[in-house]
DNA sequence: GCCGTTTTCGGCCCGACTGTTTTCAGTCG
């Protein structure tokens, strides 16, 4: 059973003992077991099997028990017991804003509710608002919640996300009283997805900023407006179709900016690592000060966020690593690593012409990439058996090097690479020969076919390619498309294990509705000592932009520049790939 | 459920907002 079944079905225990009346405490350490396998580092079932489940802090002899049994026989008694229990109607009224395990067990003691129709069926009947504890405005939200659920509270996109948030962001910075502002949440932590924007601004009066925020015309709906915080549901249209996402806003002081700022960026589990650190200090850390024993006359004054951590005996730690997934301890002993930038950048791989599925010609994109401060452009056109993206035969191979060679003779500033994507065909060989591939400067071997292959079978068809002399990266590894399509059933922990035991690099491919490698796994790469390429996967020029969401993955996965291939110089890289290929 | 320089019990981060109460529970982050 793979880390995301096993930390999913933790999740679930979790959920469904709230759902029973379980104390919270109890409910969270699920919770928090299963985020904590989720981030692992290192193989699941090695760990299991040497038996060192125990020695992970927030697991106990009570999870290592379950978290085995899930590992070793990929089902376990405890939780299909507790799925018999609870119907499953009342997990999905979990997503209805406002709704959570305490409320839902109350509708269904005391409605009998058991599916979202029932529900519906007994606010129509007005019973919800007679319960105790509820009443006539509970129930209209109910009822409101049902009817949004398929549009409010879904995640979006990174880029999505980052489009409404700087939207909301550059109209606050215009209000008049506003200080400093920021967007902050898993927007700043620069997640894959996100489900709602966090913003932050420092004013000198809140009230007339939350009215102007809560009128802007991207806002559809106010879900809760106080004095400091209020949160709506923001609506945006682009390229035909709408982003529909929550917001927060919330204003403070400007001396409690720094620690409001670090609050709010979260994450949750990271905040309270901090606030766990604060009081060994003897101080007390909230969103608004760092105070002393002694109460207002004690409070650190810091006058930004790298200065709470500064007063905590902590470096900044930069939001991309803020998780709890080592970053705590890694500021202790000093050995935070420097993170990439997109300014480390030299070239790119992966990407497509007019010659494939691409928009422009080799031309075009060789000066796009030079525009970008760029010295490669790597061209990596499909190979022969993609015929729907009009991959290339072998004699139009040689006829894209030949033109390569004459650009490269005229072009300045900028050279060209000869690469393919070429395909992993169902039984793991590339999709051209021997002779022809090693003509290439580089391999990026990619699967665009047969994605319901088996877990084994699609392992052993990406292992058996990374293994072929001629590949020198493995794209986009798992073939997911964000909140679209499901990752192909593969053990990645095995390619990993491929990877480095052949030499090969894996990419990282930066379209934001990628982002595969996901950043758990660069993580492990990285440890594994496997070069890591960012690729823009670029279909036109205006693509070749997109690497900084590449950069964003390389971030949360500890990646410095040293770790990332083409951070290097056109030399070195020249030098690197004809190494690789024997010469 | 987990955890331990208050160690096998009794805590577990903590504040804003809402809706229901008339002092607080639930939800959310």
């Amino acid at each position: 059973m793979t880390k995301d079944a096993v930390a999913a079905a933790l999740d679930e225990i979790g959920t469904l003992l709230g759902l029973q009346g379980e104390n919270d405490f109890k409910t969270r350490a699920y919770g928090n077991a299963a985020r904590l396998i989720s981030q692992l580092d290192g193989d699941l079932a090695d760990i299991v099997a040497k038996k060192q489940l125990g020695k992970i802090r927030g697991i106990g002899e009570a999870l290592e028990e379950k978290i085995t049994t899930l590992v070793t026989t990929g089902r376990l008694q405890y939780l299909e017991d507790l799925r018999a229990a609870v119907p499953p109607g009342l997990v999905e009224m979990l997503r209805i804003p406002t709704l959570g395990t305490k409320k839902v067990k109350l509708l269904h003691d005391k409605l009998k509710v058991s599916t979202l129709a029932e529900l519906q069926a007994a606010c129509d009947r007005g019973e919800v608002a007679d319960l105790a504890g509820f009443g006539a405005k509970t129930q209209q939200r109910i009822i409101d919640g049902i009817r949004f659920l398929g549009t409010v509270g879904k995640r979006v996109r990174v880029d999505q996300a980052a489009l409404v948030a700087n939207t909301l962001l550059e109209r606050l910075r215009k209000l008049p009283g506003v200080i400093r502002a920021e967007v902050c949440g898993s927007v700043r932590r620069k997640k894959e997805t996100s489900k709602d924007i966090d913003i932050l601004v420092s004013a000198v009066g809140a009230s007339p900023i939350m009215a102007a925020f809560v009128a802007f015309p991207e806002v559809t709906q106010i879900v809760a407006q106080g004095p400091t915080k209020s949160s709506i549901v923001a609506t945006m249209q682009v390229g035909g179709s709408s982003i529909v996402l929550g917001a927060d806003l919330r204003v403070v002081s400007d001396d409690q900016f720094p620690y409001a700022v670090v609050y709010f960026t979260g994450s949750k589990e990271h905040n309270i690592r901090l606030r766990q650190i604060a009081i060994e200090k003897g101080l007390s850390l909230n969103e608004y000060t760092l105070s002393g024993p002694r109460g207002p006359k004690d409070n650190v004054k810091v006058a930004d966020e790298a200065g709470v951590y500064k007063a905590l005996g902590l470096p900044f730690i930069p939001p991309e690593l803020r998780e709890d997934t080592g970053e705590i301890e890694a500021a202790l002993a000093g050995t935070l690593p420097v993170l990439i930038e997109p300014s480390d950048i030299r070239g790119v791989f992966h990407n497509h012409t007019l010659a494939s599925d691409g928009t422009a010609t080799l031309e075009q994109m060789a000066l796009a990439t030079k525009a970008l401060g760029y010295e490669y452009f790597g061209v990596g056109d499909h190979s022969q058996t993609l015929t729907i993206a009009n991959g290339l035969t072998p004699d139009r191979v040689r006829a894209q090097w030949k033109e390569i060679d004459k650009l490269n003779e005229k072009l300045e500033g900028v050279t060209i690479l000869k690469g393919t994507e070429c395909d992993i065909l169902p039984d793991g060989s590339l999709d051209f020969d021997d002779e022809l591939l090693a003509g290439f400067d580089y391999v990026v071997a990619s699967v665009h076919s047969h994605f319901q292959l088996p877990e084994a079978e699609q392992t052993a068809r990406v292992c058996k390619a990374l293994s072929h002399p001629a590949t020198t990266m493995l794209g986009h590894a798992t073939g997911r498309l964000l909140l679209r399509r499901e990752a192909y059933k593969i053990d990645l922990d095995a390619v990993l294990k491929a990877a480095a035991q052949h030499g090969k690099m894996i990419e990282i491919n930066a379209q934001p509705d990628r982002l595969d490698l996901d950043w758990t796994y660069v993580k492990r790469a990285k440890a594994m000592g496997i070069p890591i390429v960012i690729n823009p996967d670029a279909h036109a020029t205006d693509e070749l932009a997109l690497v900084p969401y590449g950069i964003n993955v390389a971030r949360r996965g500890w990646l410095t520049a040293a770790d990332v291939f083409n951070a290097r110089s056109l030399k070195e890289v020249l030098k690197e790939l004809k190494r690789r290929k024997g010469g």
